[in-house]
DNA sequence: TAGGCTAATGGCACTGAGTGACAGATGGCA
DNA sequence: TGCCATCTGTCACTCAGTGCCATTAGCCTA
């Protein structure tokens, strides 16, 4: 299952930003200055912390003017999130990719493998042990937290919309492509909290987390938790 | 259901704010301030939009220096969604009311109707029309929608914890309340997005839009959406 | 009822985020 | 080479948020 996952991340992700000339000059140029930014941003934040961190040190990193880092970044909170935000929307790309014989959740499962398969060989940014500490970066600060959330409700839109699209219903009528999206994403967050209560070591405990947390979703239904005849009134 | 609803709030939620005697002058003083902070805020949001908004006007119209504004609330973010926070608050109260005889998600659902009914009934602040009137500013402001999700994280591990209480497991070592939690509000906050863009009129509408997402979450387990074995591997 | 204690308030000054306007620099292209 | 479009820097401004200290006002005791 490995092999179409770093496939995938070639063609979807785009987390290495591996520099496949992006046309002229100026593009590429524009194109260092952001990493740039983003860099010097993290390893600021990383080093003396989100808060205590201003943008003038960040610029003062790069060499820029405190106008341009706004012309690239709405403020600190995206700068910080960029390279996450990244990785969370290829999962679309990802999800678009997988054979549209397979039902839903395990398009989404097999998705969401592929994408930190492609996180963990990938030697530059993006790759395991930033994505680690970004999310640590994350986990310590409410505002952070606060923004990836919000995005990640976006990001469910969108493949909300790519769950419709394969199964070939209308997401305006029918909610299932959304609730298969949004408890999709519960547990994967659930997973993710108990993996950052570890420590977060590693994203392979990640992937083992996720896999936990299926399980014990099993079992939550085999249990009775949900009540008999939970979908109707039962009162 | 309803009887036991008005009683629920009563003694969880306090959606009233009814000033039952509040001890001494100066609690009642602070109390005061406070909700007219609130007031005002959500009066001057509502008529020319939150961006709009500056604090110098809200302390304007309450009288009150700027500083003494930031004594009570962290900043323009939390004056706007006080109350919507109050009322989700109330959500673990209402649920450690539920006889321990019912499953966790019966007990969620019924915990939310009897909120939902604490709101209806409520002829002040906190009522159904303030609470659609706030809902729409949250839909409409990026920062708020965020601060909204990350409040609602935290009142997730309230709630996930008082299920693990109720049925007798450790939440350290068990992921079901977690996920059942979690899930919960993940059909929650697809049927508000429902409510939401459908006009969000009255928030009657709100719990029949949740009525149906659980219709719907149970045609998803039965159009095998899940896939098969999906607990385990499946490649 | 006086007077001291404690806590809330107000005013001031300062740092930092974010934005609009305009001038200068630089890549793209004929 | 020189024009055009775009990116960048500088300046000035508003507003959010915080620390400090003096003042006011509720509370409690003698």
């Amino acid at each position: 299952m490995d092999h179409g996952a770093s496939r995938t991340s070639g063609t979807t992700a785009g987390t290495g930003g591996l520099a496949t000339a992006p046309a002229g000059l100026r593009e590429r140029k524009k194109e260092r200055t952001r990493e740039a930014l983003i860099d010097a941003a993290l390893e600021l934040f990383w080093r003396k912390g989100y808060d205590a961190t201003t943008i003038d040190e960040i610029v003062a990193a790069v060499d820029v003017s405190r106008r341009t880092f706004f012309r690239y970044f709405a403020g600190k909170e995206e700068v910080a999130l960029a390279r996450s935000n990244e990785v969370e929307r290829s999962l679309v790309g990802a999800l678009a990719e997988r054979p549209s014989a397979e039902p839903p959740v395990v398009a989404l499962r097999q998705a969401t493998r592929a994408i930190m398969a492609a996180l963990e060989g990938d030697p530059k940014r993006g790759s395991s042990e930033a994505y680690v500490r970004t999310r640590r970066l994350i986990e310590a600060n409410p505002t952070l937290m606060a923004a990836t959330l919000r995005h990640a409700m976006e990001t469910e839109r969108l493949m909300a919309a790519e769950i419709a699209r394969r199964q070939g219903v209308d997401p305006h009528t029918d909610l299932r492509p959304a609730l298969t999206v949004s408890c999709f994403n519960a547990v994967v967050r659930v997973a993710m909290d108990e993996w950052t209560e570890r420590g977060a070591m590693h994203t392979s405990e990640l992937a083992a987390a996720i896999d936990e947390a299926w399980r014990a979703m099993a079992g939550l239904i085999e249990s009775g938790w949900l009540g008999s005849g939970w979908a109707s009134d039962e009162d």
